[in-house]
DNA sequence: GTCTATATAAGGATAGAC
DNA sequence: GTCTATCCTTATATAGAC
């Protein structure tokens, strides 16, 4: 049981490496041989195991995709079970399996720069595959938050929450400009990013409403 | 004077392809045999006029961030000409050339998605050229953002302008699931989401602050 | 400045042996 | 399930005529 690489199946390295190239060189930019040489499986493998170039595409997200569902419908159900759940809540409940997902071992940080290039490349296809695996996860929250915001429209609320996710993808992605220091670790870096999301976006929420 | 393509120059034309075939396939995606063949001019243009395909794609850029950097430095004058400057001024001078720019004739709505896309792409190079046609524009916000949020530190301020900066990126490439609805002109629907970016980004800024 | 033609490389996919 | 070898397409780039 080394850590070596060449214990998983060739189809997990297969998946392992594409994540991280596709990552960074885009779906079209990552080859399959540039995959398959970096997986050190034969070019052939990637036909056999996944059918063809958008099958293994397809499989990248799955697998991280179910996972994140997971967690985020748990932390949410905890959130309303109890007595005094706040809208802070629910917004870590959405905000924080993101982006820890993020900072989990290699892939995930991949993953999530996966994720917004996805939305990047517009693509019809990828959008309605993520609509299929996002989309009951995303009602569960709307209805929570809507709980939480009884004097919101409900139209207004769905403008609010684009924003909010798109504030959620673009640190997700890492794209901003704020580095983390040197004398910060990566996981307190994450935590920071995580509270300043919540406030701000737990303010914008409220944005005109009375209290909340 | 038609309004016939092909009144332009070829260099035009190859620029305005381009960009919407960039936009829609990516930079990697978007062969130079497609960008070509789109605008009725020979292969053999591009590497005459561009040199390469990384130097069709950095005027590409150019063409654009020249102007959006224009307007925005304009509309921050006039709104710190104002006598009674507020927040909301100020995310506006931001948020509106940036989102205008998007629904200008046909061009600029791809381009917002090829800038999209670069923040995708995580390319150090690109980043970089961002950085230096955007570096100085962006401080100037940031020292009028100072200025009306004097009880917010200036940390705190740059972790919430980059917030700022990542719903607008995401609402300019158009990444939302908030679909305009047949009726609502593409005007109108713009007009909305400014309104709804200011609401929200000037009560994420503001969050904690007694008043501003 | 624009064309044709072509050099040269890299891409995805598959057939068939093992 | 994994390999080699290869087909076929597409890519970027350039040479040289006009």
């Amino acid at each position: 049981m080394t850590a070596s690489t060449s214990n998983f199946s060739t189809r997990e390295r297969i998946l392992g490496v594409a994540e991280v190239l596709f990552a960074r060189h885009g779906f079209a930019g990552a080859s399959l041989r540039q995959v398959t040489s970096a997986a050190k499986v034969n070019l052939a493998a990637v036909n056999y195991h996944f059918g063809s170039k958008d099958g293994l595409i397809e499989e990248v997200f799955r697998r991280r995709l179910d996972e994140l569902n997971r967690q985020r419908l748990a932390s949410l159900a905890a959130a309303l079970a109890r007595p005094a759940c706040t809208l802070e809540d629910v917004l870590d409940a959405f905000i924080r399996p993101a982006l820890e997902q993020s900072m989990d071992s290699a892939g995930g940080a991949a993953f999530v720069r996966v994720l917004a290039r996805a939305y990047a490349e517009h693509d019809e296809r990828l959008r309605r595959f993520l609509a299929d695996n996002y989309g009951h996860v995303l009602r569960e929250f709307v209805i929570a938050f809507a709980r939480l915001l009884p004097g919101l429209a409900r139209e207004e609320l769905h403008w609010r929450l684009d924003i909010v996710a798109g504030a959620l993808t673009y640190a997700m992605a890492d794209f901003g400009m704020i580095k983390r220091r040197q004398e910060v670790s990566e996981h307190s870096h994450r935590d920071m990013t995580i509270r300043h999301l919540i406030q701000f976006t737990a303010a914008g929420l409220r944005a005109g409403c009375a209290h909340a």
